[in-house]
DNA sequence: CGCCGTCTTGCGTAAACCCGCAGCTTGTTG
DNA sequence: CAACAAGCTGCGGGTTTACGCAAGACGGCG
């Protein structure tokens, strides 16, 4: 058996590199990759199916290369690593992970015991497990109590992109009026009338870059999310 | 000699103990905090004059707690130790640096060597020490040269904020007009048009909100910034 | 002192935004 | 099938933004 793993702080790959030898002593080799393109081409060159990898790295995102691995090979087994729980990251993970994939998504500070664990369940076992804390925003997050639902969120990436609404109408295949209810919509859930009144008519906010300012402090978006979407955009314009 | 160490991740925190201990033997004492919070303590309490600090921990983030350290005590030392070199970081840095302190600001992927070299420098020869990649950064953003003045700065995260423009001319003392004027210098020098023209009418922009955008993904923004952003602005909202 | 550049401010306008109201299309449920 | 909730859409109007134009204000400099 073969681990890749894919990190891009030294000490960190070490530290994974000595869990999985003591965690997997069914493994015999492991290859370490420093940045998401690497991740890729090793990924592909070796046809992993074990694959150790962190979010937030430099170069290319963890959430990017899992994504063309998965295309590539989609029973591939991901542990993500990852020192945050940020929803943005959490959603990113959900929305590319392949029907019925075995995948993980533990935290750094999680202890030697449960990381070691979680390797093997997902590894061997083809298990999924998911961090308790992480879990938690899942749940919120896909279900919709008290979270947001996928069209909300669209918009709100929308607007965090700095479109307007008649850009935001024409890329959705909406009317105007359509994208400013579910701006209504959003800034109702994200509270941002509440964060603004305050009594007085002079505190106002501009609800608009308010929203995207709010969701940033409550980690709904960040700024792996945001670079993936003006990626996205990019490539939306360029397609006319 | 006391070396007081402010790093959230134990693997960084043990990394930076080994390399204190090797690079000054004068030092017989080395303390760890895990975040800023236990760090203010620690460094008050121990009265530390030489601190290495992380930037970026959950709890109270480095810039934080140095710049209430250096409230206090304003001779301390302290060498920031960052993954990023974020614009925004290295701005919140030097605005918070007293006269004639002793600092430095040196990137977690330097090699140990450089770590050293820099722990001499600042605790023993009282020397200033910016990583080279840092020093760019400062220079053009400190010169007016292709970077920000501090005023156009302002607006950024007024606008980031999500305030309007009349709260922005009252919190600043402006006039309506003038906000609106260093609005659209920002709109300039960030190249919101270039961005959004792209001839047809069909794609523009929400200048406002794609402003932001912009400055986030160059790093002119960043999580820790809008974070004490929004508590300053609690604090005025709460003094009327 | 007069000239000039930078910054501020007011006026006015076209566009964009926020949103209540009301008519339609769906999918769901009893 | 009737009834109802949820979402899309057009209309209308009040507010906020973006910005050209032009009149001061302030500071340096020959």
């Amino acid at each position: 058996m073969k681990v890749l793993i894919v990190e891009d702080d030294p000490l960190h790959r070490s530290y994974l590199h000595e869990a999985v030898n003591a965690a997997l002593p069914e493994c015999d080799t492991v290859i370490e990759a420093e940045n998401g393109t690497a991740g890729e081409r090793l990924a592909r060159d070796h046809k992993s199916a074990h694959i150790v990898m962190d979010l937030q790295m430099a170069s290319r995102n963890g959430i990017e290369a899992a994504r063309t691995i998965w295309k590539e090979r989609p029973e591939t087994r991901i542990l993500f690593w990852s020192n945050y729980s940020d929803e943005a990251y959490v959603r990113g993970v959900s929305r590319i992970v392949p029907d019925g994939a075995a995948y993980g998504y533990v935290l750094k500070s999680a202890s030697d015991e449960r990381l070691k664990l979680a390797l093997r369940s997902i590894f061997i076992e083809s298990q999924c497990v998911i961090d308790r804390e992480v879990r938690g925003l899942q749940q919120k997050s896909l279900g919709q109590t008290n979270g947001f639902t996928d069209s909300e969120y669209e918009i709100l990436v929308d607007i965090a992109l700095g479109l307007t609404d008649r850009a935001i109408a024409k890329r959705r295949g909406l009317s105007l009026r359509s994208v400013q209810n579910r701006l209504q919509q959003l800034y109702d859930k994200l509270d941002v009338y509440q964060t603004a009144g305050d009594e007085h008519e002079d505190g106002r906010f501009n609800l608009r870059a308010r929203a995207v300012t709010i969701a940033f402090l409550r980690k709904l978006l960040n700024y792996s999310a945001l670079e993936r979407a003006e990626a996205e955009l990019q490539e939306w314009l360029d397609g006319k």
